[in-house]
DNA sequence: AAAGGTCTTGCAAACCTTTTCATTGCGTGA
DNA sequence: TCACGCAATGAAAAGGTTTGCAAGACCTTT
């Protein structure tokens, strides 16, 4: 297949040069004459000589390349980091690599051991690893990922390991929601849940927990095993359908904007409006939120700015750069209509430091 | 960073034994006796020792990477496709790259560079590229990429240009919704698609005007620049706004359904009710189809069917195994409350060969 | 007992590039 | 004119692995 398969020696000899010299012409151009430049570019040109990125890696222990670890790139929430990841490297000459773990499984040696074995620049881990039974498990094998590579972090921050992590409080931004809630009035609050991202359910649950205590909101937990819009859609009938009606929340606040879609279409099949009868929030701005009916109030997590930041620093790290910084973004309330807050909208809004739109 | 860089030297120096016979344990263990190979492997596992793959690469001539080249992984039609093809190469023990190739940029020398550099085992490309002014130009390029690497297209088929194709059949989905509408009643359906993906939209109009004029149903087309929902909401005011009511059609083929959403909202905030005043269908379900108000008619091009089939057409090439072959396939119809067909649906679904979701 | 196998292992070449070091040639300042 | 510095170039090593070839060891068969 690779019929044209010519190398720098090839080069060198048609321009009576040594390969030395077309290295130094294709790299950077350091110390050669113009004129044998220019007839090395010839022969370059003519034969449309590719130089081998594979041998080069070998010699710089540079491959290039960063690993990209998620569970579901067709999440749009990872689709969203991906991109905007892959973008970051582009334009600094790199390139990535995306490598699935899946929402339920632990990250074995096995699994590291292929990112070692690729010899990669560095690897990006998105995602709410599982946490394994012992916590100290994750760190461990991290770091010893880590002794190969520099690891950046887009998670709850992993305890004992020490590397860039850059990440939405989730904490906080649940509470922003809670109190917009109830300063809307309600009383009753839930929570709907997924089992599968460990960590990042827990961080919202949390925040969702402390405010409700705070502001005296009744709250009411609910968790399914996936976060799939399915799952919302049959999630809030088996919520709802388990509770009388005097006991019924006047809002829901779902984890994820995926099964928000999904309990939206649930609850309209159940003949409720939203928000007249329930209101309903989202927790993680999608593109498809602003579209449903009535559009989703939600939090805007800005995953794009999350892969390009968390991109850059990998690459400072790989370069050994210094300005390596941990820090945590602050979650943006979005205010659309179906929570209800339509009227006072602006008003609202503008109270929790978020925008109306 | 690289601390721990032992090499395949090391560990025969410690195991007492030559590098190619640790070579040859690690890889398939031919002809190595039981104690070697246990004391090998001991060792390697003393210091998990991990072979270097560039250097494999190097000599192997195979890198096992897999470029997939597509405009942009947020879409959710691109990241499915990823998905699958990303799921079928791991479990052949090959890694993928995500190339980017914006919408409206032509494949240049230089982006054919990148990959050649990069030594891939192949290409998948994915998406309507642009037809560049002189269609020659565009196979003509591929056509240098093939002689590096194996490559499988994902895409209305390029002309001129020998290599696995597997691709939905645009023109006839269109004819099947066109179909589908013109039976239960519509006489003037309009045609809302994208400047952006050139190629492909170009098979959807010509299904779109082929079967309008066989079934003597009016057709009103409008494009737009590009296709995000937004879009999709202004165009649908932008054409309604320009034509008399009575001249208004009565039904909207929308070119994706990502646009259909943005159909669905800018309807709804002119007062106007789907399906009883107008009827909407998109024409690649997403995950957000089912979920919408009302549920969107569709067609699917089963994605992940597209990227699993291509991603393994392209590493039998990549092995020179036969079995090569180009394929279209055919979309269903998914007939939901969008069209109207809500009633009669489940027949006019058996009619047209679709389901009724 | 000799000849011929088979199994195991090591040697060394090969993969393709970059980079250090040395060499050559030329110009310049003393 | 001599010595010195600098620009341009080449030779060769290095990077880590795989693999063809050959050799050695041990066993079987006649």
């Amino acid at each position: 297949m690779a019929a044209a398969n010519l190398t720098i020696l090839d080069i060198a000899k048609e321009a009576g040069v040594s390969p030395a010299t077309v290295s130094r012409v294709l790299s950077k151009h350091t110390n050669v004459s113009p004129s044998t430049a220019q007839r090395v570019r010839e022969v370059v040109d003519k034969y449309s000589y590719q130089p081998n990125s594979i041998a080069r890696g070998l010699l710089q222990r540079q491959s290039h390349v960063l690993g990209i670890i998620m569970p579901d790139i067709k999440h749009p929430y990872y689709a969203s980091v991906f991109s905007a990841a892959q973008r970051e490297a582009g334009s600094a000459g790199s390139v990535v690599q995306l490598y699935r773990l899946a929402y339920n499984s632990a990250i074995t040696d096995d699994f590291i051991s292929h990112l070692i074995e690729r010899r990669l620049d560095g690897a990006l881990l998105c995602g709410g690893f599982i946490e394994p039974s012992d916590p100290k498990d994750l760190s461990a094998v991290l770091k010893h990922l880590q002794q190969y590579m520099p690891i950046v972090t887009i998670c709850p921050p992993i305890q004992g390991l020490d590397c860039v992590n850059i990440f939405p409080d989730l904490e906080g931004g649940i509470k922003k929601e809670v109190g917009h809630l109830a300063r809307l009035g309600h009383k009753r609050i839930a929570f709907i849940g997924a089992t599968q991202e460990t960590r990042s359910v827990g961080e919202r649950e949390l925040g969702f927990r402390m405010e409700a205590e705070r502001l005296s909101v009744k709250p009411v937990l609910h968790y399914e095993n996936i976060h799939t819009p399915a799952m919302g859609e049959s999630s809030v009938q088996r919520l709802l359908g388990s509770l009388p009606r005097s006991a019924w929340p006047t809002a829901l606040i779902v984890v994820n904007d995926l099964m928000a879609l999904g309990v939206l279409k649930g609850l309209r099949r159940m003949g409720l409006r939203v928000p007249e009868d329930i209101a309903v929030v989202g927790s993680d701005n999608q593109f498809f939120s602003e579209y449903t009916d009535p559009p989703l109030t939600t939090l805007d997590l800005n995953a794009e700015e999350l892969g390009q930041l968390s991109m850059r620093q990998l690459l400072h790290a790989r370069d050994s750069k210094p300005a390596s910084y941990s820090q945590v973004r602050d979650p943006m309330l979005i205010v659309r209509e179906s929570c209800g807050a339509s009227l006072s909208g602006r008003t609202a809004a503008l109270l929790e430091g978020g925008v109306y739109a």
